[in-house]
DNA sequence: TCTGGGGTCCTAGGACCC
DNA sequence: TCTGGGGTCCTAGGACCC
């Protein structure tokens, strides 16, 4: 989907198409100067990231994960709105109910992005199919999307990317050398900053000049199995299958305080959140009907050095409280030794969970 | 006035078992 | 005195993605 929670905010309030738009931030924003309309940017005030810029906002410099303090250097007068996942949530089961009703084998892989397996949709002209397939997002929604369509999922992806937004891209093997060898090789799904970084130190910037480094050469930089990855990626093969079921294997919640907090001084504060942590990570597991075989917390300090801790105890857990202690023992394995910037708590090595109201022992 | 929140997958070492 | 090979599970960290 083309800048997604922007584009749905702008079905919501169509008076702000045209108007730089980003969507982030806390719920709360700042009041504003007093003659706005509409919270701006440049009246925000705190931490916080912009999750979704509209195109307008593009225009200016802003992206996504952007710090909002410097997004609002660049773009003071776009209009920011708070994240509404409630909203997003129901566009995006409906554009992927459009879609799976034209095309039923659907990788979900992202709130506002689906692969799908057209091998054996009827219609064999590619692009008729692609147009029919975005006829029916925006029938759904009212949104536009972009679409890629090629022999493999690695493909697709940058395919998808060609010609946003409102793109429609087909390509073959054939043509790799001209169309994807020229790009970046971060245009590549799974090479990120890091593996950029170490490829540009060798002197590979484009996906071409990957292509043409001798595997040996990616091995002594990366180990085998990235290295042969990399290899096979730069000449556009991928065979992972269109995986159109999977289970959840981890749930987590966690948040970034206002200001960093000292583990002494801060204690009840802290306790607050992580009991409140326990209790949406409690209601997500029971909501998903799984319990928790192994429970984590994750602490970012205020230097943004993460540390995680995790336990496996002898039964899996679900409720609040068993969560909360087991957390609790978590924590006590981390040494503070400055302020706490974000709190989280997870859970994983899930298994099936109780049905709602059903009492535990009746069946043991 | 830097830098969210929710995920997946991979690697590597150690415990433990046969 | 020297010291296998294979396997699984757990933990911690990190890269990457949307």
């Amino acid at each position: 989907m083309d800048a997604f929670y922007a584009s749905v905010e702008l079905l919501r309030y169509p008076q702000l198409r045209g108007v730089p738009l980003v969507v982030g931030g806390r719920r709360a924003s700042a009041p504003g100067a007093g003659s706005a309309d509409w919270p701006r940017l440049r009246d925000y005030v705190g931490r916080g990231v912009a999750t979704t810029a509209s195109y307008e906002a593009r225009a200016l410099g802003v992206h996504s994960a952007m710090g909002l303090m410097k997004a609002a250097r660049l773009a003071p007068d776009a209009v920011l709105l708070p994240a509404d996942f409630e909203q997003y949530r129901q566009q995006s089961r409906a554009f992927k109910a459009a879609l799976v009703a034209i095309a039923p084998a659907m990788e979900d892989r992202s709130i506002d992005e689906v692969y799908l397996d057209l091998t054996a949709v009827p219609e064999t002209d590619t692009v008729r199919l692609a147009q029919t397939l975005k006829d029916a997002v925006q029938q759904a929604t009212g949104l536009r999307c972009s679409i890629g369509i090629s022999p493999n999922k690695l493909l697709s992806k940058i395919a998808s990317d060609l010609d946003k937004p409102d793109g429609l891209t087909v390509l073959g093997m054939a043509d790799v050398p001209v169309r994807i060898w020229p790009l970046p090789v971060r245009k590549l799904h799974g090479v990120g900053p890091k593996a950029e970084q170490r490829l540009q130190a060798i002197g590979v910037h484009t996906i071409g000049a990957l292509a043409a480094t001798p595997p040996e050469r990616l091995q002594e930089q990366f180990g085998l199995s990235y290295a042969q990855w990399l290899h096979e990626a730069a000449h556009g093969r991928d065979d992972r299958p269109v995986v159109t079921h999977s289970e959840p294997r981890s749930i987590s919640r966690e948040t970034t305080f206002e200001r960093d907090l000292d583990v002494h001084r801060d204690r009840a504060a802290l306790t607050d959140v992580l009991t409140r942590l326990c209790e949406q990570l409690a209601a997500d597991l029971e909501r998903k009907q799984v319990q928790a075989g192994t429970i984590g917390v994750k602490v970012r300090f205020a230097d943004f050095q993460v540390v995680t801790r995790d336990r496996t105890p002898a039964r899996a857990l679900s409720s609040p409280a068993d969560l909360l202690a087991a957390a609790r023992s978590c924590l006590r394995r981390v040494t503070f030794h400055q302020r706490l910037r974000l709190l989280g708590v997870r859970a994983s090595n899930l298994s099936p969970g109780r049905a709602p109201g059903s009492v535990q022992g009746v069946l043991a």
